[in-house]
DNA sequence: TTGACCAACTTACGAATAGTAAGTACTTAC
DNA sequence: GTAAGTACTTACTATTCGTAAGTTGGTCAA
């Protein structure tokens, strides 16, 4: 075998806390501001555009566009267009994205039911603190 | 018993598709871009400020500072400061924070071991898409 | 005894990103 | 004929982020 050890030496194993790795990148579509809620979304199944809109609280049309577009791109979600007026399109997971969705659900899941144990989840009544990220 | 039905239904039940609910917040700081690494990087134990700043590539000392406040003030990182000169001050995971950064982990650790297998990992070659969200 | 230095921040400011609102194309309903 | 629904895109503005420099107060070398 010529598959050495330094032949495998030379693959680099992903690293998170390397800037310039890729996972970095991933990482940051999957834990995005809207991502993380696509992903939830569509964990049970399709979804059409506005339906997504609509289940979405807060999120923009522009906003869902794009990051649709950049989870598209990564391959986790599949775009269906169908060609018809007024227009439909159904938005889907890959089975990469059902993998990815499952690990992002369990943590939004934990944060649903622990949530009174946070403390920084109070309406933070009367403090003063600057508080940022909002 | 005057725990009532309806007395129950009056609590509410967190959803983070809900733009008002707190868990919203919780969960944007939880994952937000360096919220997500200074979680996997205190789940092996304490770690100083410096420390942090040398692990997590990229890192600015403003949003080391900044989301170390924010996680703190969450419940989610414990600050202890060694009154000495120069100062001498370490971060840890709270119980609930080590609750957090496992699930946190777990899609971190999801990335790295299935980053061949994500199409958008691939350094972006020739595909003249506009790559959003970096 | 000035001065450099360390760690852990804080502040100021320009750059990037996100959000708001309006525009587009096309057809059905009133 | 105009209002509405669908899936976007574009223009503009607000917010957030990153870079660089400043702060604090003791120690140590010159």
């Amino acid at each position: 075998m010529s598959g050495s050890l330094e032949t495998l030496a030379a693959i680099e194993i992903p690293d998170v806390m390397a800037a310039a790795c890729p996972s970095r990148r991933i990482l940051n579509h999957v834990t995005s501001r809207w991502g993380v809620l696509i992903l939830v979304a569509l964990s049970r199944g399709k979804m059409r555009f506005s339906a997504l809109r609509r289940h979405i609280g807060g999120v923009s049309e522009r906003m869902l566009a794009q990051t649709l577009q950049t989870l598209e791109a990564d391959g986790f979600v599949i775009r269906k267009s169908h060609n018809v007026v007024p227009p439909h399109v159904d938005y889907s997971l890959s089975p990469l994205g059902h993998e990815a969705a499952e690990k992002v659900a369990d943590l939004v899941f934990w944060i649903e039911e622990n949530l009174t144990r946070i403390p920084g989840a109070l309406p933070e009544e009367t403090t003063p603190v600057s508080a940022k990220t909002g």
